[in-house]
DNA sequence: TAGATTGTTAATCGATTAACAATC
DNA sequence: TAGATTGTTAATCGATTAACAATC
């Protein structure tokens, strides 16, 4: 009976359909009702065709000669990236960068919504992070468990992240979203994202360098006064 | 003279590089001074003919049947990303992300040491956060002009982002590492990564939506206890 | 009607994977 | 020598881009 096909959407895609919802939401706040994909391209530097294959993979479709609406693209992309309907996520790790994530409000506009904080540091546990509490490690799997969450956010140092996957997993959650800079191993069905600032850095450094070595800068003299001003 | 050719390297290659690198400085540690592409391809869960691709472009070569020498291949990952010559980074928008990113100390031995901090709050400026200097941001094009700063990292809220970045331009910055969520209209030549947590948060929430539909989950009594629990 | 834009099929491009020869 | 592993070329796969028909 249903006719959907569960035909998956490539990576790429997945990461420009956010960048549609944005612009378009500035669109929708300026009154304008249609869009056409030249429009979009043009705004994020993207091919026009690109753009009509995204919105295509999404399920949404436009009118020739019209365009595409507005409100049904923003309501279209929303939809499909599942951000209707949000899913609870534990945040593991209250450093730094796990505090920096509490923080971001927007993340419960899609689909995300961090409901408790846990750290292996007494010192930290009972205290509030941007209004979340944080809790004990040892509890993790069980209340995981018991709430039936299904996200688990890793911002443990390297060496902990593995143990977090394993307890997270434990407990049921079905997708990680991992900031260490580790592989983590999990059963196939878990859905693992990794985001590794220093893979990411490891790019940019060597674009560098590869920019420099063709078109090199900073002469001897100014090297001289650079030291001067900081120290 | 000059006999290479300057061949352009995928980002998907770029980015497993560093993969390899953190798990051949263990192999390092437990004194393994041989490794193959079907080791590093088990450990990563990698194609070995992929790991060794990768390895070539990254300019670095093996013995058949002896395999590649771990500590070459870690030195030669280390050159080819530019991880052997730091380049200094100014830091702009030292609020709770920014100020997780001055604690990544790491970052020196990928080629990135952050020298200074920019924002925009005066009650920020003077202070110092994970020991560097929190500055004024209107100092901000001046100094790295002076200082040869070449790499941007900006941490700003989004609507700032484009403002900043047009600063760094005029500083002489080459490279910009953009978190804020937004597309940044920068000159050809400056190298942009962005760090768009929202296009990756994306990605993660359409895949778990898609797994939720294909095998549902958490019957209603779960959902009550779950309240029950938190309140 | 004419023209702009979507929808859709085909061509290109690039990355991954497979096959196999070279070599220690 | 035999066998394992690299090096290298070919095949496959998937994403992007181009071409063009359909349509409002």
């Amino acid at each position: 009976m249903n006719t959907e096909l569960p035909k998956t959407v490539s990576e790429p895609t997945l990461k420009r359909l956010p960048l549609y919802h944005h612009f378009l939401k500035e669109l929708l706040q300026r009154e304008q009702e249609a869009v056409s994909c030249t429009d979009i391209g043009e705004e994020l530097n993207l091919d026009p065709t690109q753009v009509r294959k995204d919105l295509e993979a999404a399920g949404i479709s436009g009118r020739p000669r019209i365009g595409y609406a507005t409100a049904a693209v923003v309501d279209g992309i929303e939809r499909f990236l599942g951000w209707k309907k949000v899913s609870e996520a534990f945040l593991v790790g209250a450093g730094s960068m796990g505090s920096a994530l509490l923080g971001y409000r927007k993340f419960e506009e899609c689909g995300l919504k961090i409901v408790a904080a846990f750290d292996r540091d007494p010192a930290k546990v009972g205290r509030k992070i941007h209004g979340k509490h944080v809790l004990a490690l040892d509890k993790l799997t069980d209340l995981a468990q018991r709430m039936h969450v299904l996200i688990g956010i890793i911002t443990v140092p390297a060496v902990e992240a593995q143990a977090v996957a394993d307890a997270l997993v434990a407990g049921g959650v079905r997708a990680i979203w991992n900031f260490a800079p580790v592989r983590l191993r999990v059963p196939e069905h878990i859905i693992v994202h990794n985001e590794d600032l220093y893979c990411s850095l490891a790019s940019l450094s060597q674009k560098l360098g590869q920019a420099l070595e063709a078109n090199p800068a900073e002469p001897v003299t100014a090297r001289r006064l650079r030291t001067a001003t900081l120290s």
